[in-house]
DNA sequence: AAATAAAATTGTAACAATTACAGAATTTGA
DNA sequence: TCAAATTCTGTAATTGTTACAATTTTATTT
């Protein structure tokens, strides 16, 4: 199986569960907060727990094979998508957008690093109004 | 007085708490979150509510006159310098540093308000290890 | 200046996201 | 097969935030 070994290819000791999880974190693509991977899932693996949900996503993040977003104030999101890119979130309805950023070097990023800092995350991300509420289709996602 | 017409130039009408709150903001760079602010301005106000200042701070942050920050996954920071900036946050530390950005355009964001999205806010940060708690003077700030 | 209306502040209670933790289930390795 | 280690589960505790009603303060009208 496939996510089977993009686990192990993190260190991560692979299990029903935690396949569940990063196969719907690599199939979705809508920056999935723990709720809705937990009701998703649950249909299928009635016992799984919410606290499961959690420590593997932790679990996850903390083996480099997912990354947290924290644009969205209420609860953190998550991405399976490990390729440099930006992210949008719609204030009306909430969805968050895959930006893609030019290929060139961070020259922030950069001279950070000459000064110092050990750089291991980079996050950018923008708010505002998606097409399809400007254009009045808004409905919550 | 200066930060009484600070607040009002935002549409803000000033009060005690108002002014105590945004002078906290506009003197201590440390992008404080709620309770930092609450404590710090306790011992001058002892009446202040904690919920006062998150109300203050969510008119501030509607009005304009500040900006929250999302980097802190454990709570919201907020920022009074409203000038074209990045954030770094030290994963040791918890501190948030200030970073300039090369003044240049922003390609991402023209490209997306040609998609027919509306950009309201542009936020970016990095995380990793600042320079201080690298030379292993670590401390919990 | 007094009375009234409006706005801001306060404190408690409710809420929701997250974490701690101990017991149950599963997997691993002898 | 049995024991040890790991993972999962569910409840309870914790914490940041919000709702809301009562109180206080400020502004307005008489």
């Amino acid at each position: 199986m496939k996510v089977y070994e993009y686990l192990t290819s993190y260190n991560i000791k692979p299990s029903v569960q935690r396949i569940a999880i990063m196969d719907y974190l690599l199939k979705h693509k809508t920056h999935p907060c723990i709720d809705e991977i937990y009701l998703a899932l649950s249909k299928d693996i009635p016992t799984l727990s919410k606290t499961t949900v959690y420590n593997t996503l932790k679990l996850f993040v903390e083996h480099g094979a997912a990354k947290m977003l924290t644009i969205d104030e209420r609860n953190a999101c998550f991405d399976g998508d490990l390729s440099r890119h930006a992210h949008f979130q719609c204030k009306v309805c909430g969805r968050i957008y895959d930006i893609p950023l030019e290929e060139k070097r961070d020259e922030e990023a950069e001279s950070m690093i000459q000064g110092g800092f050990t750089v291991e995350e980079a996050h950018r991300y923008y708010k505002g109004v998606c097409p399809r509420c400007a254009a009045g289709n808004a409905q919550k996602s």
